[in-house]
DNA sequence: TTGCATACATACAGCCTGTATGTTAATTCA
DNA sequence: TGAATTAACATACAGGCTGTATGTATGCAA
């Protein structure tokens, strides 16, 4: 009764499950505290598959991260697609961002042991090819062609970061209605100086 | 000739030099990176001297980064003491702040394993007890008292986010007046947007 | 000076990571 | 089709690190 997989397959199931199973504890527990025995018991492997498919536990890891990222940036496209205005774009693009953070495990993941385990420069490499985009087209189109490209790159890191603290502050309990309007009003007077926003 | 030594200076002395090493290795290769028996060796005690004034590792790291985070501080307050106006101060800050964010290590240290490590309440605390303050006194200054406390207070985080964000771009090999000036810019479309500052 | 507490040093147990080696199943090629 | 090769794992091992338990000497207090 052997069950007949092509190695393709195999090769991919394996790679899911261990990705699978060290995502839920990264999630849980964190990084340094998640053994690679926790995980591969986890996922009913042994540490010998794990280390066949990944160079190290960081390469585990950054497979997480990247796959965490995807999800991510998937929501927030789902929760960003019917706006308006570019403002309101960037707006409903914020709320469905601190809406996805809100998951529990992601904040440590993604903006704490992220950047602390695989550099900044990789967290940023994995943001703009998958959600980061957005905010940098977002930005650029709000500002209406009257910035230059290193200046919008500019704008929307440092934009992401009010996002990123933003977030970090609701989890460890600040009132998040304040934060969100903050960061609200801070995009709106940074966009468009010209409206009656105030 | 054995030397002779009260046990408050010994105590004393024995956390400096641990604190010391401790230091030069963290900032040089990181936490992880670390090991206990490298920084004892360097301070010439043993691993029984640190576990008698630290309860671990990460108790031996927050005593570095509270150090880490006076020193940094006191840097800042040297470098915007003579500032005229509230805006200004924050200017001087800011370019304090990044200057002293290039020691080598430092960002690392302040900013990526610190929050990992040790938690971003940790470090607010931290920042909030050294210097953090003056940033949100700079800020309530420079709203004249038109803003609430939250509000001050959250602003000053966010901002305090893009400082540090702004950081790590410049370290990374980002172009740096490009982003020291869009973070004046964001100062000051924050707090005046009154003036001609465009 | 006697007894206790403090400041360390030494020794040990447990865990974890990464690698080396073995085994089985799939694929390739003659 | 069957032998050889390679991929996909499992098992075994070496080294290092953390935290604790235990031992020792020195300061201190009565």
């Amino acid at each position: 009764m052997q069950e007949r997989r092509s190695n393709q397959n195999r090769r991919q199931e394996t790679r899911r499950a261990l990705i699978k199973a060290a995502r839920a504890l990264f999630l849980e527990k964190g990084y340094a505290a998640t053994g690679t025995p926790e995980v591969v018991a986890r996922a009913g492997l042994t540490r010998g598959a794990l280390y066949h498919h990944f160079k190290d536990k960081q390469a585990l890891f950054l497979a997480v991260v990247e796959a965490e990222a995807a999800q991510i940036a998937a929501e927030i496209e789902a929760g960003s697609a019917d706006a308006q205005t570019p403002l309101a774009a960037l707006n409903d693009g914020a709320r469905a961002y601190f809406a996805a953070m809100r998951a529990p495990g992601r904040i440590r993941l993604m903006l704490l042991e992220g950047p602390a385990t695989l550099s900044p420069e990789t967290m940023r490499r994995i943001d703009l090819e998958t959600g980061g985009r957005e905010l940098r087209l977002g930005i650029a189109e709000a500002l209406g062609g009257a910035a230059t490209v290193g200046r919008v790159d500019a704008l929307a890191d440092l934009v992401s970061a009010m996002f990123d603290r933003a977030a970090l502050a609701i989890e460890g309990g600040a009132d998040a209605p304040l934060y969100e309007a903050t960061v609200r009003d801070l995009l709106a007077a940074l966009v468009g100086p010209a409206p009656g926003t105030r």
